[in-house]
Parts: C-alpha cells; sequence; structure tokens
DNA sequence: TCTGGGGTCCTAGGACCC
DNA sequence: TCTGGGGTCCTAGGACCC
C-alpha cells in the first residue's frame, strides 16, 4: 500500500513576517499581494475577524486604521528562504519529497510494517522539528494518496490540536466535509456535482466511476479513485524544465499612453530574461498581453485581453532580443483610449540553454557575444543590487517599483536588514 | 482612489492530410 | 455534386492549483 504525508505551512506568509516579529502572535494580521492589492495571506485571528481570501485593501482601511489588524506587503524574499529552510528540514527528514509550492510538500513514506500508531508519531516529531528550527508551525496529513493526504492536512488543520490527522478511504468523516474542500473540485465542477445532489466526500466516493469518467473526463476518473484510495497520482520529480515563463503586473493606476506600456513591458521581458537564464532555458516563442481594467471598461466593445505572438528566429534569453520584439508587439496592440491596467509576457516552446542555437544569418561569434554580456549584466544586478543596470527602453526603472507600503525587512537574506535587538 | 502573479493539464474544434 | 473514415497538429478556452 502506498504511503503519502502532505506537510503544509500554517498561513505560511503571515507565520512568517511573526517569527520575526512575535509581539505579533495571537494578532490578527494580512499580507498583501504585489502592488498591495488584496488580501492574500491570513492569522488565524484575521480570519476569524472575518476577512476574506482576496478582499481590496481598500476595503479593509478602516480595520487598519483602528489598528485592529496588523499589515504588511508581501516579502518574498524572505517567503522564500524561509521556505527552503522548511523543505530541506523535510528532505533530512524522507528520501522522498515533492516540493509542491512554496509552502507545502509531499512526502512518499514507506508504509511496509508500520502502524498507524508509529506513522503519526513520526509526523508529530517532524512537525515539532520543523516548529523549533524554523518557528513555522505545519500541519501533516497523512493518507494512501495524494488527494486524500490533502484533504487529511485540512482535517489536521481545522479539526486537531496537535496539527496530525491519518485519513482512511471510507473513513466517517468524509460524510462531514463539503465537496469543495477535496482537491481538484473547484467553483464549477462544485455546481454540477450539487446539481445531481453530490454535495459531501462520502457521496462523491460512491459515484459510478463510469458516469464520472463520461461527464467529467479523465481528470474527474482520476479525482474518483484517488478518493477511494487508488493513487494515480505519484510524486513528481523536480521541476527543472518549465514549460512557460511569465512575468506581468498590473498597473498602480490605469495607463492611457503608449510609453508606460512599452517601457513596462521592457522592465518585464528584462525580468524574463533573467528567469530564463536562471533556468538555463531560452524562449522559442513569446507572447504579449495587455489587459484593460475590468472592473472599470472603458471600450464600447467591452473586451479587456489583448494578446499576439511571435515566433522568434531563434530561441533566446537574451534581453535586448525579448526587449525588441515585445515592445513591437505592444505597439501594434496598443489602441488609443483604452484603460490598461496590466501588461504582461509569456514565454512558451523552452529549450534547454545548453547548446547554443545557430543560424544561418547570425555569425556565431556574435551570438557567443551576447550570451558573455547577458551573464556579466546578470553578476553586476545580483551583486550590486537589481536595476544597476538595465537596457534604456526600460525608462526610469523607479517608475516601475510596486507599491509596498509595508513591507517588513528582509530579515534573512539582507545583512542590513538583520533583525537587531532592541 | 483602491481588486495579485504566477503556473499546469485537458478538451473541443478547426485545418489539413491520406 | 456528393461522399467515408481515419489520422495529426494547433489553438483557444476552461478548469484547477498555490
Amino acid at each position: 500500500m502506498s504511503l503519502f504525508a502532505l506537510v503544509d505551512c500554517n498561513n505560511f506568509y503571515a507565520s512568517c513576517e511573526r517569527v520575526f516579529n512575535p509581539k505579533l502572535a495571537d494578532k490578527p494580521l494580512v499580507v498583501l499581494s504585489n502592488n498591495d492589492g488584496c488580501v492574500v495571506a491570513r492569522s488565524n485571528e484575521a480570519k476569524a475577524l472575518g476577512i476574506p481570501m482576496g478582499e481590496p485593501l481598500f476595503k479593509l482601511r478602516e480595520l487598519i486604521q483602528k489598528g485592529e489588524v496588523a499589515v504588511f506587503s508581501s516579502n518574498y524574499a524572505l517567503y522564500g528562504d524561509m521556505s527552503e529552510r522548511v523543505m530541506s528540514i523535510l528532505q533530512d527528514h524522507c528520501a522522498d519529497v515533492e516540493v509542491y509550492s512554496i509552502d507545502e510538500a509531499f512526502l512518499e513514506l514507506l508504509f511496509y510494517r508500520q502502524t498507524e500508531s508509529s506513522l503519526t508519531d513520526y509526523a508529530r516529531d517532524l512537525r515539532g522539528k520543523v516548529l523549533k528550527w524554523t518557528g513555522i508551525p505545519v500541519s501533516v496529513g497523512l493518507a494512501p494518496t495524494k488527494t486524500l493526504a490533502k484533504l487529511a492536512n485540512h482535517i489536521a488543520k481545522k479539526r486537531t490540536e496537535e496539527g496530525v490527522f491519518y485519513l482512511t478511504p471510507g473513513h466517517d468523516i468524509l460524510q462531514e466535509l463539503d465537496i469543495d474542500e477535496l482537491w481538484g473540485v473547484g467553483s464549477a465542477y462544485k455546481r454540477r456535482l450539487s446539481a445531481i445532489g453530490i454535495d459531501t466526500v462520502a457521496q462523491f466516493a460512491g459515484i459510478n466511476e463510469a458516469w464520472m469518467q463520461q461527464e467529467f473526463g479523465v481528470v474527474g476518473l482520476r479525482l474518483l479513485k484517488e478518493v477511494k484510495g487508488f493513487p494515480c497520482y505519484g510524486l513528481e520529480p523536480p521541476v527543472t524544465e518549465r514549460k512557460n515563463v511569465m512575468v506581468s503586473r498590473s498597473f498602480a493606476k490605469d495607463v492611457y499612453d503608449l510609453d508606460p506600456l512599452t517601457e513596462a513591458i521592457a522592465i518585464y521581458a528584462t525580468r524574463l530574461g533573467e528567469k530564463l537564464r536562471r533556468y538555463r532555458q531560452t524562449a522559442g516563442v513569446i507572447t504579449v498581453f495587455l489587459w484593460a481594467n475590468r472592473f472599470k471598461n472603458k471600450r464600447p466593445d467591452g473586451l479587456s485581453c489583448f494578446s499576439r505572438m511571435v515566433e522568434l528566429p531563434i530561441a533566446t534569453s537574451n534581453t535586448n532580443e525579448l526587449i525588441h520584439w515585445s515592445v513591437a508587439m505592444v505597439k501594434s496592440l496598443y489602441e488609443k483610449g483604452t484603460n490598461y491596467k496590466k501588461v504582461g509576457i509569456l514565454a512558451g516552446e523552452l529549450k534547454p540553454a545548453g547548446r547554443l542555437q545557430t543560424n544561418l544569418f547570425v555569425p556565431e561569434t556574435q551570438l557567443l557575444r551576447s550570451a558573455e554580456l547577458m551573464k556579466t549584466l546578470d553578476q553586476i544586478n545580483q551583486r550590486m543590487g537589481r536595476g544597476t543596470v538595465y537596457f534604456a527602453a526600460c525608462g526610469h526603472m523607479p517608475d516601475f517599483k510596486l507599491k509596498t507600503e509595508w513591507r517588513s525587512p528582509r530579515f534573512t537574506t539582507r545583512w542590513e536588514e538583520l533583525l537587531k535587538a532592541e
């Protein structure tokens, strides 16, 4: 029999902020998205205040002014570093770990000759170590499939004191769990299932497999089998080769003019190039998106998303080239009078950068030189801070700095921001 | 005034081929 | 003019995830 554990950090971003600011323990605390747009993480106390996930900041002004909730802009340098610490502890204690996201990981455990109580002891021990060594509380769900482990984790978090739960298929508790608590059931599936009287996980587990496949395709069938305890998903190998890479941001205010749009896309193309080179990949095609403000659309046709794709003559991660194409695409997509809210660039058909791709019309020495230039550029920016050296098309980089009014210090990754004793 | 930024997988339908 | 049964590839869009 297979056995998976899902280790998930509780309110991860909020917990990270607390580690370095113990006064906030037991206080309502929220972390905001990029641009301080909306709430992306909440402490339990903030949840208890009724602040929903995704709540736009302006609806919280009153609570903030009264000092009833602590607010932080997102601090990804801090969260990323804390995540690595948690993950490395998991990797020290289990050979088969899949880091699923910044705050959760699946572990595949050997079930052989283990009792339920020895497994939950193991999980409790792991949980204790992570808490002690990083300050981050985690919950652990144990079950024979990943889908059930995810659900077990949910139960551990919501319904237990110790943060550990072992879930078997057919467990009575499934009768109390709403269908949309299942991993893979979103609002659309919930609506369709509810229409035929399926509201709990236990009811879902009783669905006929042929019917499920007919109505929900292979995705639905796998989901059903997983809930019944038959694994359809194993641990995924580490994702070294991404299939797409995207950089996009929304603007603090609506943008009507072409110039700020091209400057923004040049900056995102720069960022995209850095990402590609870090992953050692090159882009075969790039797509540029322009989004009109969807909350206050001023176009007569009401359209809000415009995109254009271009196949690059040579797959590349060269910033200059990415800027050249993306700026051209923005210019061709731009329409006067539209209030743009966001632009983005997506790289697709990624290829490993290892071998130099040659092209009849571009001398090889020129390609080599540009690769060297990019390497130097990355090194300078890494050492001196992002944006030290950049292309003229980006205009004045600082103009597009994100709004981060309440960012905490990067305690763990910047010397000058280390926590100091008061 | 103010509404995130990434990703993945699957399916349906069209174009094109024999 | 009307006609069949495959197949592949591509794209757009939907659905889900964190």
